[in-house]
DNA sequence: CGCAGTATTGAAAAATATCAAGAGGGGTGG
DNA sequence: CCACCCCTCTTGATATTTTTCAATACTGCG
């Protein structure tokens, strides 16, 4: 495998140029693929934890189970993200992780993460802020589950995949494959599986959106945006923000700092 | 002021056991305190980010306001806490913050993280640490607010406050001061004010808590831990778990890594 | 004393869950 | 190729939870 076709490498050159150093640092997380089956649980919740994973190929999902028998899916992964960094200050897991798809995952141990601290300031900003993202993305889930109607939620999230998707492939019109079951995304949004078939019921009949078993048509991406009142920022506002002074720095540069007080 | 009394040295201390200069670096952090009052904004949603802030005294909270009008409370801080890392990744603001009592805050640039990045793998790996903490916290939040009745929603609220707060003053008893009003919980926990009264009336008239202005008192905490189905792992399992090994790389040690394929 | 913000309580309305029955679809074994 | 079955989805009826609206009480404070 080349480096350019690490999802890895890639999803980090998203948020800041990498030396070639960096690269190699980066690639090194990527080795000792796993095969996995769709359906397979990667680990449950109360497991051991001590590694992370990066999922090169597939879908999964990490969810919580909860007393009353019902459970909370957490969140979507996709080629590229990095699996596991809830638990880096834990020594249990605290969500199950199982795969949607058959798909390739790489493991590497906590402890390899430290090694980057050590060796790239460049890589730890990164994953500083790839953690931020992170939260932000879920702060934008807490907000959308406690805030907003079935109706707006499953919006947000069709919108959101969307999103998502477009970052890495270019999807023709507003169609994309979405391999979750209407009891799965119930169980992402807070609602039951029968009013998640009603709330497609309702877009199918304002024509807003359309889906066929797990192929989703957004027919009219920017109104669905609008009524999930959508904020695009979360998603697009993470690229470079200050690296090129970190990048500048790293060059020997100096940086005067003017604090405003 | 003594490094002693740094909230910020504290907070870290619990992670991980700090040299002295790693202890002079987060004391950098808390210089230019600045005195704020109650209900004062320290920033709102769009403003330009490029500090964070420890919070030296009082209680704040953040925030995202709606379209409708409503908000949402998402997290409430309390002395020692960092906040605003959220936006590390971002140029914007994401969320307001307002504070709840008077108090001391302390900001620092972004920049300034990025100098603890590069001078100590330790206070890199804390803070990787806290964020994974927060997210920790984020994410049960979110289950709570997703899956749990109004009941067992503000039991858990009222819990976790307990929780926390019982880690740095010892609680006498069940009591404690919470200085949010009905509607604020409400924000918090994504229900009405008036449900939030029901609901105390309810656990009134069960002698499970009482609650007078601003005073909280847990009758019977283990059982309300119980009725919320809090789970005390996700805020007492993150203190210490791999720092060992640091401590150890740090001192020259070389570790044999033990890689179960 | 009066006022503004906060809390309580009741009644009605809205949103969503639950239960139940039936429909469609795809895979498997005969 | 068909029959069957399991799983997912749809739809209706009813139950539950929570919200909204409105009226009244309480509290601290100028």
């Amino acid at each position: 495998m080349d480096q350019q076709d690490s999802c890895i490498v890639r999803l980090f050159s998203n948020y800041c140029a990498l030396s070639e150093k960096d690269k190699e640092l980066l690639f090194a997380l990527e080795q000792s693929p796993t095969e996995v089956r769709a359906g397979e649980t990667l680990w449950k919740e109360c497991d051991r934890a001590s590694e992370f994973c990066t999922i090169r190929r597939g879908w999964a999902y990490s969810y919580r189970n909860l007393g009353d028998g019902s459970r909370q899916i957490l969140e979507i992964y996709l080629p590229g993200d990095i699996i596991g960094m809830r638990e880096f200050a834990f020594s249990q897991r605290l969500s199950g992780v199982t795969m949607i798809d058959d798909g390739v995952i790489c493991y590497f141990p906590h402890r390899r993460l430290l090694d980057i601290f050590r060796s790239s300031t460049t890589l730890t900003a990164v994953l500083f802020a790839i953690a931020s993202r992170h939260q932000v993305l879920l702060t934008e889930r807490l907000v959308n589950l406690a805030r907003r109607s079935a109706y707006q939620r499953l919006a947000h999230f069709l919108y959101e995949m969307y999103e998502r998707l477009g970052q890495t492939d270019s999807l023709s019109d507003g169609h994309f494959r979405l391999p979750l079951s209407q009891e799965q995304l119930g169980d992402a949004l807070g609602l039951s599986s029968v009013h998640i078939s009603r709330t497609f019921s309702t877009f199918r009949e304002e024509g807003l959106v359309l889906r066929e078993r797990h192929r989703i048509c957004l027919v009219d991406p920017l109104k669905l945006a609008a009524v999930a009142e959508f904020d695009s920022r979360y998603l697009n506002d993470s690229l470079r923000p200050l690296f090129s002074d970190i990048e500048f720095k790293e060059r020997g540069g100096e940086v005067n700092e003017v604090r405003t007080e």
